[in-house]
RNA sequence: UCCCCGGUAGCUCAAUGGUAGAGCAUUCGGCUGUUAACCGAAGGGUUGCUAGUUCGAAUCUAGCCCGGGGAGCCA
């Protein structure tokens, strides 16, 4: 006896075959019963007989949703069936009945988000979550090939550190071995401007922390960031870096991942379309599309969520926003030659009002402004010894970004919040399960 | 930290000052092509907590707790 997967059935035709899942659902209908099983691949619909299977009939009649079973029987076209195939049971092995005194929590309707989140570990079960965790994972895939062929090595930065990235957040801290104090990292970027150094083409790959009291849709306490870093590198470069890795990724989707897409009715369209090169317009130009569309933004102003989705909604693929004036970006970004009021960083939006999914930036590599930027920046010297260092010993000009890997996924699944995109959401207020 | 919204059966919701209800889920019964199947019946409630107003509070008031969305900040 064969066994398949759901997903691979429409192959079975004809043929007798096992399939190891779970009961997703049952109707039942007197001496007919119509089970729907699922596997992690997929779903597929049973037909039962109590005239042709009294053994099997017997021992799915009244079975309750999500108890584990092993299936045989005949794989056949059928056009009343979801998915265009059923099969014909023969035989079934309940492996676990989930007891009548604790139902499956997770029905088949709405639920609100509270309870979902609550019931995660069993949530993720659904067909919807399914599909959405099986792209995540696409995502991340296309994502390191694309940097692999790029020449980019990954390099991982340490989770635990002595002091902050960017001083601005909140940090996690922990306690140390014999008292010290540490952080969770909220970027590895010092640490792969390091690597970069060594290596010449980094990146880095893993989650990061934050302890922002930030309750929105986009945000999450612990999320994974995909950031590169190369040395003689410039804005451009990573500009053209970041629109080829967001198409990558984007189009390794579409290409691999087409069946889960279409569980979550996402306009593929929209997604085909997301193709290099991407618009770039100045900060500049962006305040005057802002205030085009009578937005009351000034020059020197940062950008909210509302300010993104207008410039993100004025283009059909991601746009990259570049030159933002020093005072409103971060510490370790240089400041362009031209214009020293403005800093050589980009921050990519996405369409569909999905705002921020890249930050990115030049880093400083004069030694002397970056002691001054981090004096009015208030951060403490002696912890940025090590960071000063690449700076004394064969300093070069290096840039990179940083791609927020559940804001991407979010967007690509048409998502309504970045939790749903996570295996496990780590959010304000939430560490459950 | 601030602003807005919410909390009623296991779940999704109704009841706006006068006996707390429906659908789903669970249990029992019926049905040979169902599509979140359908039909009939049963069990299931300290209306988030505390105090107050009132003859009477799920409903009005205050405080607190919990959750959601947003601001700030960021990916």
């Amino acid at each position: 006896m064969t066994t398949i997967t759901i997903a691979n059935a429409g192959r079975h035709d004809g043929q007798e075959v096992t399939i190891r899942g779970w009961l997703y659902n049952l109707r039942e209908s007197g001496k007919l019963l119509f089970p729907i099983f699922r596997d992690g691949t997929g779903i597929i619909q049973g037909v039962c007989s109590l005239k042709e299977s009294p053994d099997a009939f017997n021992a799915l009649k009244g079975l309750t949703q999500e108890s584990s079973v092993i299936v045989t029987g005949k794989i056949r076209a059928e056009q009343r069936a979801p998915g265009g195939y059923e099969i014909g049971i023969t035989g079934i092995q309940v492996v676990q009945k989930v007891p009548e005194a604790t139902p499956f929590p997770i029905q088949l309707k709405e639920h609100g988000v509270d309870f979902l989140l609550d019931q995660r570990h069993l949530w993720i079960r659904t067909p919807r979550q399914a599909a959405i965790l099986r792209i995540r994972a696409q995502a991340v895939k296309s994502a390191r090939d694309f940097m692999d062929a790029q020449g980019y090595t990954l390099t991982d930065a340490p989770m635990f550190t002595p002091a902050a990235c960017e001083g601005t957040t909140t940090l996690f801290e922990v306690n140390y071995i014999d008292d010290q104090k540490a952080f969770l990292t909220q970027s590895g970027q010092l640490y792969i401007e390091a690597t970069a150094m060594a290596l010449g083409k980094v990146y880095t790959f893993g989650p990061t922390f934050r302890a922002e009291k930030s309750k929105t849709r986009r945000h999450l306490t612990e999320f994974w960031m995909l950031e590169p870093e190369a040395a003689y590198a410039g804005l451009d470069d990573m500009m053209e870096l970041g629109e080829g890795l967001v198409s990558a990724i984007v189009q390794g989707v579409v290409k691999h991942r087409s069946r889960e897409l279409e569980t979550l009715k996402r306009d593929v369209k929209k997604l085909e379309n997301i193709k290099a090169p991407f618009p770039r317009i100045t900060y500049e130009e962006a305040v005057a599309v802002l205030q085009k569309n009578g937005n009351p933004t000034k020059f020197g102003d940062d950008f909210g969520g509302d300010e993104e989705t207008v410039i993100s909604r004025s283009f059909d693929r991601p746009v990259m926003v570049h030159h933002y004036p020093s005072a409103i970006k971060a510490f370790y970004m240089q400041p362009d030659a031209q214009r020293p009021d403005l800093a050589l960083s980009f921050d990519m939006l996405a369409p569909e009002g999905y705002g921020e999914i890249i930050g990115g930036s030049q880093r400083i590599h004069d030694f002397d402004l970056l002691v001054q930027r981090l004096k009015q920046n208030n951060l403490p010297e002696e912890a940025f010894q090590w960071y000063l260092d690449l700076r004394r010993y064969g300093s070069v000009p290096h840039a990179g970004f940083g791609l927020g890997l559940e804001r991407t996924v979010a967007w690509i699944c048409g998502t309504e919040h970045i939790r749903e995109v996570i295996p496990f959401p780590r959010m304000l207020y939430r560490v459950y399960p």
